[in-house]
DNA sequence: GAAGCCTTCTACCTGAAGTAGAATGGGATG
DNA sequence: CATCCCATTCTACTTCAGGTAGAAGGCTTC
């Protein structure tokens, strides 16, 4: 996901392989994971020649805010979730959440 | 860890087990578990004669608040991040966090 | 000292994630 | 055309976490 995220565009498994060079994974490896993403819906790819070109559903931004809003999920008393929450971020974080929400 | 968080107060393992007692769990089964959570670290004990009583290290909400700053610590840019949080919940608990806020 | 209860240790099963080999199918090249 | 190359698919091995529980040891209690 890191690589697709941090890709400009759509890329290929090829693309990947290359990105994550240092780890000198075998081209099977890379399709095997790309495939395991597009069935937990978080890659589409769509066919280019012979080859797929894959892209991340969402934004890595846009995944955070799901987990956070997932981990939230899981309070039955939100609000006090929420509160401590805010509790444990920095000052200068919350008061950027404050500019944020206007 | 739900178990632990619906009780009031520290509770013995024979606790838990009769909480679960749906689930007709061995009392070796509740044992382990208990202990793998204090090996992570989100329960402790104390001896209590024979037996232990566990409590759990957080409270349901600080754990959520926990998660929800791990997640949010996995985004590069956390005010994006954040924005989209925000972005995509519900307009009156926007209005509740306002408040939260001050 | 027999019965019971709590604990610890060990173990099995399943599912997810990381990794990759074998086989397939089609386009490219000589 | 024959061959080679390459992306894909299928299958598989490994590790690790989490769920579950049996066997064995040690204290109480009667």
């Amino acid at each position: 996901m890191e690589t697709l995220w941090s890709a400009t565009g759509p890329v290929t498994a090829r693309d990947v392989q290359d990105a994550l060079a240092s780890r000198d994974l075998a081209t099977t490896t890379v399709l095997t994971v790309l495939g395991r993403l597009e069935r937990k819906g978080l890659v589409t790819r769509e066919r280019e020649g012979r080859a797929h070109r894959y892209r991340s559903v969402a934004s890595r931004e846009d995944h955070v805010a799901e987990l956070m809003l997932d981990a939230l999920d899981a309070a039955p008393d939100r609000g006090a979730a929420l509160a401590r929450f805010l509790g444990s971020m920095p000052e200068d974080e919350r008061a950027a959440l404050r500019d944020l929400l206007d």
